[in-house]
DNA sequence: GCCGTTTTCGGCCCGACTGTTTTCAGTCG
């Protein structure tokens, strides 16, 4: 079994930090940006050394595809064996503490013999950093709180989360900021908007007649831990939990710049400044320059259009030809929230009532939802398992009324292929949902019922690929969204690439606060998906349904004019 | 170490904030 993506990824990274710390100047970029290109990689690295085909990943030279093939083919590496043998363990250690970079881990090793966290903590204790140059007090006083902090667990902030985790913190966070007298605008930018899997921190930015009320408002969350910086225009807090939120008050003339910045990704950022070097032009968080005149700035559309380019949608902004596309005019049109008007996979739950079918079916007209997939019943292995009681189905049918659709569905656990137990037949589903656990590969007869959609399932690229060789041949959609039993927006934009129709939840029977039927909308659209792409959603030439009111994050649509 | 519709060499984003500074270095994003 070789290294996976993420294996690779890590081994650049710290090759990138080792460089660090010997004063490297632009190797270590190299390397991270690499690492970060292998890290969204939607299929493993090995297909690519097989075709030959590293070197078009973008960063991967000459050098590092040699030490990826390397890696990929004997699990090591000599180049990074040698770095580790160089410097210790600890030293990296050091350089990973809040307030400690390359420069300082590498001058408490080479000057003050400090070689890791503890040793560093006796040192401070022991006063020996006191009367060295660049140790005055509040430095001192700050190191300690850090090794204190290590030796008592990891650092709260580097881990990243799962967006879907994020989003409610998000929320409340928005909520109260857009209740601040003089706030004008207020949006939350970074990978949350980018809609990534995973989020390690938050960036709002914010406009506002009285930026001090905003900072102040800000300070006083009820979840914040800690404040670790304010200056006029930014300030940095912790939450309870670990999270760290950066505010920014810009003014209204630098807006839009300022969320095409801090969108990012690094990557998008980098090839749209020097498209911008190419036209004599200037980006940066203020706006887009010519000389000294600001040209554009207001608007992420004005920033954008001021570069010959479409508006490009956050979820696309990974450096993957999106500016190319966006200056031809060929970006796709993503699926956006009005466009879902189906959900075909919805569980009640098991001592569900007649009136938790009445709710469902209120909550899908609310929606404008026009059909309902409810969930009757599970095969598997032969066996037949109700999930609903007959009350309860009587009770869906008969409040559904005109205008809905509410057809029953079976899920099959395993390979559907040869099932007929009898119960299933009779149970009234007209189409199934497969859970693959895993699908055999091999083509048997038919399914007794169309299966309509793949669910329930996720993992690496050697268990999504032959899931999604039968759903092609079935005909049927794969579910994606959050959480390890759904496909993520890169295993989604395999699928899509391989024919095969997304479906995206809608958490129909969840509480209307449940983010999920937005976080799988960001991962549709940031594998591409356009309306057609996704199987629930509304037929071309409907209209859409009337935008949810629920309450929260905007959906990063074009901006309005 | 990577990269190129002005380059196979010479660039590589850049501004805010902090702490220790008398004009700046380091860190961070």
């Amino acid at each position: 079994m070789g290294l996976s993506n993420e294996e690779v990824a890590a081994r650049l990274n710290e090759i990138a930090d080792l460089l660090d710390l010997l004063g490297e100047r632009f190797k270590p970029e190299a390397y991270r940006r690499a690492a970060r290109s292998i890290e969204s990689l939607p299929e493993g690295l090995a297909r690519f050394a097989e075709r030959g085909a590293l070197r078009t990943i973008p960063g991967v030279g000459e050098a590092i595809a040699g030490k990826v093939d390397e890696l990929l083919r004997t699990g090591s590496l000599a180049y990074l064996e040698k770095l580790r043998a160089d410097i210790p363990a600890g030293v990296l250690e050091l350089m990973r503490l809040p307030g400690v970079g390359p420069k300082t881990a590498r001058r408490f090793w080479t000057e003050l013999g400090i070689e890791g966290t503890s040793a560093l903590a006796e040192a401070i204790d022991a006063g020996r950093l006191e009367g060295v140059k660049g140790f005055a007090a509040k430095k001192i006083a700050q190191l300690r709180a850090a090794t204190g902090r290590a030796t008592s667990g990891p650092a709260p902030t580097s881990a990243r989360r799962p967006i879907e985790q994020v989003w409610p913190i998000a929320r409340s966070i928005l909520d109260v900021l857009r209740g601040v007298p003089g706030v004008r605008q207020v949006e939350i930018a970074g990978s949350f908007r980018r809609a990534r899997e995973d989020v390690g921190d938050l960036d709002v930015l914010a406009t506002a007649t009285a930026p001090a009320a905003v900072f102040d408002a800000f300070s006083a969350l009820a979840a914040v831990q800690e404040v670790r910086l304010r200056g006029p225009t930014k300030e940095t807090v912790v939450l309870t939990g670990g999270l760290q939120v950066d505010l920014r008050v810009v003014e209204p003339e630098a807006f839009g710049a300022a969320l095409q910045y801090f969108t990012g990704s690094k990557d998008h950022n980098v090839r749209l400044r020097s498209l911008a070097r190419e036209q004599g032009l200037k980006v940066n968080e203020y706006g887009v320059y010519r000389g000294e005149q600001r040209i554009a700035g207001a608007t992420e559309e004005d920033v954008y259009g001021a570069l010959g380019l479409a508006w490009i949608p956050p979820e696309l902004r990974e450096d993957r030809g999106e500016i190319a596309e966006a200056a031809s005019g060929r970006l796709p049109r993503l699926v956006e929230p009005g466009d879902l008007a189906e959900e075909w996979h919805v569980h009640l739950p098991r001592d569900a009532t007649e009136r938790d079918a009445a709710r469902l079916v209120a909550e899908a007209k609310r929606r404008a939802i026009g059909t309902v997939g409810v969930v009757v019943g599970v095969a598997e292995g032969g066996g037949w398992q109700p999930q609903l009681a007959a009350e309860v189905l009587t009770a869906l049918q008969r409040s559904r009324g005109p205008g809905l659709r509410l057809p029953f569905a079976a899920e099959t656990r395993g390979d559907p292929t040869g099932l007929v137990p009898a119960d299933l037949l009779s149970s009234g589903a007209e189409y199934l949902i497969a859970v693959p656990e895993p699908l055999s590969s091999r083509d048997a007869a038919p399914p007794p019922l169309p299966v309509r959609l793949l669910a329930h399932f996720g993992g690496p690229p050697e268990v999504i690929g032959p899931a999604l060789d039968r759903a092609r041949a079935w005909g049927a959609a794969v579910e994606i969204g959050p959480g390890s039993d759904r496909l993520d927006s890169a295993a989604a934009r395999t699928a899509r690439l391989a024919g095969v129709p997304l479906a995206v939840p809608t958490g129909l029977a969840r509480s209307p606060d449940d983010p999920i039927e937005a976080v799988a909308l960001g991962f549709a659209r940031r594998a591409g998906a356009s309306r057609a792409e996704v199987a629930n959603a509304r037929d071309p030439g409907r209209p859409p349904r009337p935008a949810p009111k629920v309450r929260g994050p905007p959906r990063s649509g074009p901006p309005r004019r």
